[in-house]
DNA sequence: AAGTGGTCTAGACCACACC
DNA sequence: GTGTGGTCTAGACCACTTC
């Protein structure tokens, strides 16, 4: 046709065709790791779509690691893909129902009292901090699932004293009254000591699953939780 | 002013900002778990600014799960919000250059061989696939760091029998020269058996963190590893 | 049928990094 | 200074879902 440019241009219309074709050129090393990609300028030419569309492609790829951005620099392949796996962190009652099992959880111990220095210096607490400590056992199908040691900073979350915790879990009463905590969370694998083992009907030293969680509020402490998952227990994502 | 409505809108320009408004509702719980927001028009409206800011806004945080969002029903505050932690895969050699150790790794044990009906299966595999097996030590400062249990399959790629994997690990080759593959992971923890833990250098029966790996590459199984790390190990994020 | 979020566009300006 | 990505805008159309 006249007047039509001899350029090789696709047309990607949704950001999602410009993402997979990106994916394709790294895939099949059309583009090596360490490489610098064309421009969003450039690409969005090809591609036939506006710069914002190629931007959202790649942006989203940057974040899940499979690209390098900088401004000025341009973007490049990442040399050393960092893979992200997603997790979701779920309250018990829920995880525990995914599986196909029955939920239900007992109070093994629940007092007023000040946290030990370890527990106070981890949430950065003054020493007569008045907190709650709980022990609770969930169960699934009515078998030991979870033991979970928490403290949490009654100052935060006074509200927790007055309820129930019979009937929701701690750990489902504050995602549902301290909304968009921030926190961190760490998962290891121990030998079960004896307190544990009993509780979760195991042999003491068994392999068991921690996860310890620390959550914040306005970069105040509300709780810190161990949790110990029984043996058999796996936590799976896709990747 | 003269003319001036009397609705309250707020100035924010970026959406970060919005973000940060939207969040501070839902923290200070303006917007209560399950109730309705506004739609997007005239929450750009009260924010004076265009409707896709305030879109970015809303879509991270429902991808964070701290929002729900239905095309005609609206978006709403998450009853139960489901906190999303992402954890970085490192290669390994990475994840102990990051802790401050000299990394090395050895090769315990490499063979061409078909692989047994647990592994062919789990990667839907038919029977005679060739596949490399490879046990490694992967070392920190000369401690064993982490013991890993490969099944590669060689019809994907080829090229790794000719790769000198005591220079660059298995673990590395393959993310280097296999970009963009997809997989699942999982996370558990187990009592060492009497292999693993003469390799790790501990007694056996010591519980060790268990990551399974496998991967894919255009739906077809590439690898699956199992990496079993030394007592002490911890896999943390913030959420 | 109608209302909401999902996305695309074209253009603009800004911020940062490298010079 | 200069070039790249980062973001915002105003408007438009589409897709899904509920009615």
């Amino acid at each position: 046709m006249p007047g039509e440019t001899h350029l090789k241009t696709l047309n990607l219309q949704s950001w999602r065709q410009v993402q997979a074709e990106i994916m394709r050129r790294i895939r099949e090393r059309i583009w090596l790791p360490g490489e610098f990609i064309p421009k969003e300028v450039d690409l969005a030419n090809e591609f036939n779509c506006a710069r914002a569309t190629v931007n959202r492609a790649l942006r989203e790829l940057a974040e899940a690691g499979v690209l390098d951005r900088k401004r000025k620099a341009g973007t490049r392949v990442a040399s050393h893909p960092v893979r992200k796996a997603k997790l979701d962190i779920p309250i018990t009652r829920h995880e525990v129902e995914r599986l196909g099992a029955t939920y239900r959880h007992k109070i093994i111990d629940s007092k007023r009292t000040t946290a030990p220095l370890l527990i106070r210096s981890h949430l950065k607490l003054p020493e007569n901090t008045s907190m709650l400590h709980l022990r609770t056992l969930h169960f699934a199908d009515d078998k030991p699932f979870m033991y979970e040691n928490r403290w949490i900073n009654v100052n935060v979350a006074p509200d927790i004293l007055e309820a129930d915790l019979t009937k929701v879990s701690a750990n489902e009463w504050l995602v549902n009254n301290i909304p968009l905590s921030t926190g961190d969370i760490a998962f290891s694998a121990e030998n079960s000591a004896a307190e544990e083992a009993k509780c979760l009907e195991i042999t003491t030293g068994e392999a068991i699953f921690i996860i310890e969680r620390t959550t914040w509020s306005n970069d105040e402490a509300i709780t810190y939780a161990r949790l110990c998952y029984a043996p058999g227990f796996r936590l799976s994502t896709i990747i």
